[in-house]
DNA sequence: GGTTCCCTACCGACCAGTCGGTAGTGTAAG
DNA sequence: CTTACACTACCGACTGGTCGGTAGGGAACC
């Protein structure tokens, strides 16, 4: 069990972003040791390979979907409107982690290593109890598409919010915090 | 204005599959050119570069965009449940067309070249015009949020089909068929 | 106190391979 | 003869990864 340095955090971080921008493939790992002045067989010292440096931003997203699992756990006692919940959480959790919603994305389009990730987080079981407990509360609903529309919606916006900002002309602030104010409409009860 | 030739036109789709797969940067031309068992010399030949191909594989995305923007002039006359019938139309077209749906959510991804392309596309005017229609219908709602919310909840869930499908043991096909009949619970206004 | 040994962290040099793109040649058709 | 299209043979840049080597800090031994 390596011991957790300073450096291979700082790692971690500059990888992390680099991978939410650009992505696995035009991510090099020179571009990520230049940050931190680090030369690249130094990173592969911590790191064995690119694919090991990919994987452990990885680890750190699906701890952190762990613990959006046990909040919604908590938030959801006794509550029927499971589904808005879920979504008011996960707007949080975005707001919060925009580069894991980006690197989630990106790992849904590659769907070369999407089976590896989904087994590798954990994330059926997580599903499958979300599943159950939205499709209690909302009988008329499917809670599968349930969840896809939720967390679909909100991850597509977060993508895709520079763009649209400059798009329409509207401020990317203001924008999620009118999705924000609006998601009662969509997935109340 | 080069003559479209059948090689040129049998290029475009090869490429179209590979960026809509693997993105722009992960693949090659090689590999395109490979598929149709033709050098990269002699793509380079149909297509000046790399850029100018993926270039032309977002025109014709552009177009089809159009296409959309146009049938739902028709669609819309008259009826005051534009979202609604956006939400359909939408749905239709990401599933004639997922690589469609995938390259886009690639290139809101790569928000290095999406002002480019956004501005290639004319998009603005669609937007705004759509943003217009629907917000007559549903004067309670933001228009753009609304429009965000449709196209990126329908894309999500193109893109992630597969990853959700293996996850929940779902059918594809069925969850597509669910969405598809639960867009009013979400949209109608 | 030295000396020796091992360990982690880091480096520059280098490897084989792939990338997008260029140059020059051949050839079949109009 | 010209044009369009395809080829082979390259090029320089860059990739992930390996290699031998080095600086420094402890710990064990004489």
């Amino acid at each position: 069990m390596p011991r957790v340095t300073d450096t291979r955090r700082r790692l971690l971080e500059v990888a992390e972003a680099h991978f939410a921008d650009k992505g696995f493939e035009a991510t090099s790992l020179r571009d990520i040791g230049g940050e931190l002045s680090i030369a690249n067989s130094s990173l592969l010292h911590h790191f064995a390979s690119k694919r090991k440096l990919y994987g452990a931003v990885l680890a750190r997203i699906a701890d952190s979907l762990e613990d959006l699992d046990d909040r919604f756990d908590a938030d959801c006692r006794g509550d029927d409107a499971a589904l808005l919940v879920l979504a008011e959480l996960f707007f949080a959790w975005a707001k919060d982690h925009p580069r894991y919603v980006r690197i989630i994305a990106r790992e849904l389009l590659d769907n070369a290593e999407h089976v590896e990730s989904v087994r590798h987080w954990h994330l059926e079981p997580i599903v499958q109890r979300l599943a159950e407990r939205i499709g209690r509360g909302n009988p008329k609903r499917d809670p599968v598409v349930a969840i896809m529309h939720v967390v679909g919606a909100i991850s597509y916006v977060f993508v895709g919010l520079p763009t649209i900002g400059a798009m329409t002309g509207c401020k990317p602030h203001a924008l999620l915090h009118e999705l924000a104010r609006e998601l009662p409409r969509y997935y109340a009860t």
